[in-house]
DNA sequence: ATACGAGTGGGAAGAAGTGGGAAATCGCCC
DNA sequence: GGGCGATTTCCCACTTCTTCCCACTCGTAT
């Protein structure tokens, strides 16, 4: 499972190390892609093989199924993990994401989000004053 | 599979190369054809045969067949691709596409598409803003 | 104190993308 | 039919980016 929050650095060479404790998950290959709220996803590339089978069942007929499979598949890169533990992040993803040199690494059980750490702050905080809406959604799961 | 996002030129002598990552799969001849929203589709030589075989499968004879034929199989050119990875882009193919000298070469899975620069930005910009919609279909997909 | 692993940075070899020239081909006009 | 211009085709060359490997620093644990 990956849980946890890192604040890492996407050097001038565009290369982002993963934190060590995703690592052995992740496998030697990842698939990074577009995210939801402007970050990247990042996925090992066995769950993004499942995904890939359902995006190819939606029918190409209609409009908003082929945006949303150029969104996720033209977004999508796969990189390869280096000796030191890094992938490599294409400027247009960077774009995307509106990353620049601080970024954010988080864990979200069976994926890994790529934020650019100011907005990152911004998203939590935002997130934390919904406290409320937080509680209910808990509740439904029937945690509080 | 095909994926990722790439800013390729077509130089004066109406070459493109394509990136070097599609290469393997795309093989060293490809068909080139008219898309769907004013792109075009480029197509291993394998696939594009069983996308023709497919449609003239099921529905002989109707509108959507003789629509589909005159669209794509009309539009369609087989091109080679020489020693540097690149390949011919005819100009109706351009017109059809309005295509200049920056264009972007998408993966899209099973396909490659070729967009001019700009008519893309705007295509990307208008799925962007329709967050729902890609939230939706990515719950659709188990995702979210 | 020392050893180790994690995160980061940099240099050099190689590849990718692009441009241009010369040979070959086609079409047109004489 | 022959000659000429224009376009195409093939090959080579240049520049920039990528890739691979090694080195440094910092914190932690032994």
């Amino acid at each position: 499972m990956l849980i946890g929050e890192y604040l890492h650095t996407i050097d001038p060479k565009k290369r982002l190390s993963l934190p060590s404790k995703f690592r052995k998950e992740l496998g030697k290959s990842v698939i990074v892609t577009r995210g939801l709220d402007h970050c990247l996803f990042v996925f090992p590339l066995g769950s993004w093989k499942k995904l890939v089978q359902k995006f190819s069942d939606l029918s190409i007929g209609s409009t908003e199924t082929r945006g949303f499979n150029r969104f996720m598949l033209s977004g999508a890169v796969e990189a390869d993990v280096d000796s030191a533990g890094r992938v490599l992040i294409p400027d247009f993803l960077k774009e995307f994401a509106s990353l620049k040199t601080k970024v954010v690494v988080a864990g979200v059980n069976d994926r890994v989000e790529i934020w650019d750490e100011t907005r990152w702050e911004t998203y939590k905080k935002t997130i934390e004053s919904q406290g409320d809406a937080m509680a209910q959604k808990l509740s439904e799961v029937g945690l509080l």
